[in-house]
DNA sequence: TGACTTTAGTAGCAATCGGTGAATAATTCG
DNA sequence: CGAATTATTCACCGATTGCTACTAAAGTCA
């Protein structure tokens, strides 16, 4: 099955290939969830927007190569980045890269645009014709973010270490693409004791004052369920 | 940030790594859930198991790597693989990977014992030592086949094409690792539309006889929720 | 044959969850 | 002050879930 006769130090001459790491970075724009895309330094290529890639470098981690081309994307470093798969197959990557991993990147709103033309950000529902691979990676990360949302802190990454429950829920409308009602939604998430009250409020303009929170999760019981069957429909 | 000044064609020298696929197989076996491991071919190797795995060949899809990989080390192809993510970094790898794609690979139960020692089904919350990297896509794989269990057929790929509702449970159970109660797992099961009844029955020793279900999921209305904060306590 | 065991399948209850509309509170604006 | 705006909570009620207990249909064994 395999090919390895002679000890570690010593293997056989075995194929190497070209491993790039694609980064989607995810910001709240307004009330759209929008990606970072790049501006095509290939004058011919097919596609003129490519997401932040580069390809590893030597003993480099994988998660810190996506952290470095973030940064070098953004001006700034990501408070998530999560890992959404390998990609290895027929589907072309702007780098000819064998294989790609993808990485999530979320940044807070706010983010200083990026310089010049020659990169911007799209709301992920318009973006423009790509390498195919590159837009597997940003549907792959959509999925990610989504399914995660309930077992990561990814949406309070998002928020400043003090928020409003209102800050809070727009951000998980955002990521999700949907409202949400606010009474179902604060009666959950005090059920699952993941904020606490400060003593401060916050007077946006008009209207009530918001009480403000941070993130503050507790242990909670083990609520064990049953078996869900949700997404299994045909 | 990026290197890259010539069309695609002629790019300028990139690193180049070494990939391998690593494959998880999966299967249930009595009533726990058990992986195959392969002896090392490395007499000084420190781990005396690792998973089946191989560097991935030109222009062969990460995925078929996976099923070709499975099936030399099963004999039979997998009724389900799915990746679970990449891991590059520090960890060792026994073949001395830079990166590695680790995939699940699933079979029903009875499939044939592996070929003299070279190979043995381990119970998964028993295994051996092994190379960290191999340990840690071990866990990733256990963590997403439970994570989709409600999202992919998974569970009724390691069942004949007809089967009890209490075969299913059983292997819901298995690959859970915890005890469901029957009429709740037999409510929800109903309420998804996943199974129609055959109007075959089958007698299994003692007992009152079991009717057979088919898998055939129907379509259903997107009966859209909330937000679940689950996992996402401290 | 008939009592006992074993496995399959269901009914029904209590508790909780979850979606919804509306009431109440605290501000700003004009 | 009254209208508009935003925050927060309440209460209703149908849906979901965990659980116990019951019925059904076989085999076992004296």
């Amino acid at each position: 099955m395999r090919d390895r006769n002679s000890p570690t130090a010593a293997r056989p001459a075995t194929r190497r290939s070209l491993v790039s790491v694609d980064v989607v970075p995810l910001t709240p724009h307004g009330r759209r969830l929008t990606t970072l895309l790049i501006r095509s330094t290939d004058p011919r290529a097919k596609e003129k927007w490519e997401l932040p890639w580069d390809t590893n470098r030597a003993d480099e981690p994988l998660e810190d190569a996506a952290a470095r081309i973030s940064r070098a994307a953004l001006g700034v470093a990501p408070t998530w980045i999560e890992q959404v798969g390998a990609f290895g197959d027929q589907r072309r990557h702007p780098g000819g890269a064998d294989v790609s991993v993808g990485y999530m990147a979320l940044v807070p709103d706010g983010t200083p645009a990026p310089i010049g033309g020659t990169a911007a950000w799209f709301p992920v529902d318009e973006l423009p014709l790509m390498a195919p691979r590159q837009r597997a990676i940003i549907d792959a990360a959509l999925h990610a973010m989504r399914s995660r949302l309930d077992e990561s802190p990814i949406a309070f990454r998002l928020l400043p270490a003090i928020f409003t429950l209102s800050q809070l829920q727009e951000i998980y409308e955002i990521l999700l693409g949907r409202r949400l009602h606010k009474a179902s939604f604060r009666r959950a998430l005090h059920a699952a004791w993941l904020v606490e009250p400060t003593d401060e409020w916050r007077s946006e303009g008009r209207g009530r004052p918001a009480q403000l929170f941070r993130y503050a999760p507790k242990k909670r019981r083990g609520g064990r369920r049953g078996v869900r069957f949700e997404e299994l429909a045909g």
